[in-house]
RNA sequence: GGGCGCGUAGCACAGCUGGAUAAUGCGUCGGCCUCCUAAGCCGAAGAUCGCGGGUUCAAAUCCUGCCGCGCCCGCCA
């Protein structure tokens, strides 16, 4: 509605003048209608009634007064409100201006330890972070997506110590009382060798001993060791590549790959601690590590943030403050997608970037999902499996494409029920807000109706299937007057479009844009319903035309938040 | 114990830069396929917005106390 807003406010201003209002305040005031049915832009008139002292139902209908000439307004208890007119709207909508962005991004996301396939609660990450991505591009920006890949801590040395001293029949006999391998997924090495790093796990808490040659691996690697080093890329790259598979068949994918190690070995991760060190609030401990009082800076809690142990070595969180220094370099703007347990450590990097000067990284923080069993967990092995998912949501999928559209061949309904697991099983993950924990359920990831994935997608296939039937594009159209109801509704929603997509992208906040595709689908439907675009052989050139900007926008917005824009279903 | 996040119909979830009658879906009840795909559409019932104070003309939204849930509080990652 910023187009809207802009044709308003010069009127609006000068209205405003003349009842004696100063000030700006009204522009903060002016936003989005609350109750659709009063109008589309709405300006509570309460605090500038007490300005002037006025009664505010009074000063709205001086408003209306002056303004009736000039635009569709009226007032209601104190609310002055807008309507944008249908058949300006209907223009805007065909014209369908796009703005190019500008932005520069550069995106992390999922860089998950390479020690196991995704579960669901993991592949929350990477389904945020992808569709940051896609709607990043959408809006037309150049965005990089980046796969920090830890190739030197303790996740990676369990693994790589496991597949070095466990044999195939010592894992199973660790593993006796655990659920077996799925026969399914016996060749991907990222649910082959994870049994490894569950075995290794369980025998750590009987055998002390292992720790120490763990610890001895983590040691060396952080100290740049090229044979260890070596020996955790052959023990996580099978696993990593298994990962990147599940990831690719639900769309995602990556510019990037960074590994930890470089920093160590490049010896940038030296010099920022030797900068650390050199800052004010720098601190030593008895031993000799060192860390930063972020309690000078204002943090509450924990305030000794520690960069560099007692021996010299680096921490995890130093090698992120080389590593976010590097990224700056590159001259973009940063996001990562964390889980809420780095919340803390995201904050300390983020402070101890400024104190060097530097700015601390955008962050989508999102809470982690539950079984209805409890948390889910790589190490217990008490996970819904991603791999199981997709196929799961295909299955359950293929079931109703064959019970709906029984004369479809098998490969049509393979390619239909893929696209709608997938495409389903991201929309259920995406459409709730990050920060808001969820417990999954089979019932919920299975829905394909109301808000879902194919309710969007079903949409989509219908206006594609008018396409069809007028075989042609738009032509140019007069822009009947009036326009009905639920033609403006989708007009406006459609006009919505780039507000949302500004907001969605202004607050990381991906599903404020799920939330708007599933309006628009819906509005669409009404549309649909009561605006046939061909009768009896003749087309209804404006339907045709607002139909087909529908459709297009379906189809930007699905790519965008990744859905598969099926033209068939 | 301290820090942070969350708490909205039976269930799930939106709204939270303060503004009108708290939106949507599932489930429940009722209606719509000789008509561009019914994974759809239309209608009904269903909400002490966790609880108590406060700020304000106005609070689901801001502040504060309490309760419940989650995450973190390692010279781990």
């Amino acid at each position: 509605m910023k187009g809207f807003q802009n044709l308003i406010e010069k009127d609006l201003e000068s209205a405003l003048t003349d009842l004696g209002v100063s000030g700006d305040l009204w522009r903060k005031l002016l936003s989005h209608s609350r109750e659709r049915s009063q109008g589309d832009l709405t300006l509570p008139c309460f605090p500038l009634g007490k300005q002037l002292s006025r009664s505010p139902i009074d000063m709205a209908d001086d408003l209306v007064t002056i303004l009736a000439s000039k635009h569709d307004v009226s007032a209601t208890n104190g609310y002055l409100n807008f309507k944008a007119d249908g058949e300006w709207l209907a223009q805007r909508a065909i014209d369908g201006k796009k703005k190019a962005g500008s932005k520069k991004i550069l995106i992390e996301h999922t860089s998950a330890n390479p020690n196991g396939p995704f579960h669901v609660g993991r592949a929350r990450n990477a389904i945020l972070g992808d569709t940051m991505v896609r709607l990043y591009r959408l809006n037309g920006d150049e965005v990089k997506a980046e796969y920090y890949v830890d190739d030197m801590g303790k996740q990676v040395a369990i693994l790589a110590w496991a597949l070095a001293n466990l044999s195939s029949e010592e894992v199973d006999e660790v593993l006796a009382d655990k659920d077996e391998i799925n026969p399914k997924w016996e060749e991907k090495a990222d649910h082959a060798r994870v049994r490894w790093y569950q075995a290794a796990q369980a025998l750590r808490e009987q055998r002390p001993e292992i720790d120490q040659e763990i610890a001895k691996m983590v040691h060396d690697s952080e100290d740049g060791d090229d044979s260890v080093l070596v020996a955790f890329e052959n023990a996580y790259q099978p696993v990593l590549d298994g990962m990147l598979e599940t990831l690719s068949r639900m769309g995602i994918g990556f510019d990037t790959f960074t590994r930890e190690s470089v920093f160590v070995i490049d010896g940038s991760v030296a010099k920022v601690m030797a900068r650390l060190e050199s800052l004010e609030i720098h601190g030593t401990a008895d031993n000799g590590a060192h860390f930063l009082d972020l309690g000078a800076r204002g943090l509450k809690g924990k305030t000794e943030f520690f960069f560099r142990r007692g021996d010299g070595s680096s921490l995890y969180a130093t090698r992120d403050i080389a590593y976010h220094m590097w990224k700056w370099q590159q001259g973009f703007d940063l996001l990562n997608v964390l889980g809420e347990d780095h919340r803390l450590q995201s904050k300390q990097v983020g402070m101890a970037l400024e104190e060097l000067g530097e700015k601390a990284p955008e962050v989508i923080f999102y809470a982690f999902i539950k079984l209805p069993e409890g948390k889910m967990s790589t190490r217990k092995g008490n996970v819904v499996f991603m791999d199981d998912l997709l196929d799961e949501a295909k299955e359950h999928a293929a079931a109703v494409v064959r019970e709906l559209r029984p004369e479809l061949d098998i490969d049509s309904v393979e390619e239909i029920a893929e696209a709608v697991g997938v495409s389903a099983v991201r929309f259920n993950i995406i459409r709730v807000s990050p920060e808001k924990g969820f417990t999954f359920t089979w019932d919920e990831a299975l829905s394909f109706e109301g808000n879902s994935a194919p309710f969007i997608m079903y949409s989509h296939t219908r206006a594609c299937s008018i396409a069809r039937k007028v075989g042609r594009g738009s032509n140019d159209c007069t822009i009947p007057s009036p326009i009905n109801q639920s033609t403006k509704e989708l007009l406006r929603t459609i006009e919505l479009g780039a507000d949302v997509l500004d907001r969605t992208l202004k607050e990381s906040k991906p599903h404020l844009y799920a939330n708007h595709l599933l309006e628009l689908a819906s509005t669409f439907n009404a549309f649909y319903r009561d605006n046939p675009v061909v009768v009896e052989g003749v087309v209804d050139e404006f339907n045709f035309a607002i139909c087909e900007r529908t459709r297009v926008l379906l189809h930007d917005g699905m790519v965008g938040i990744g859905i598969e824009p099926l033209t068939s279903m």
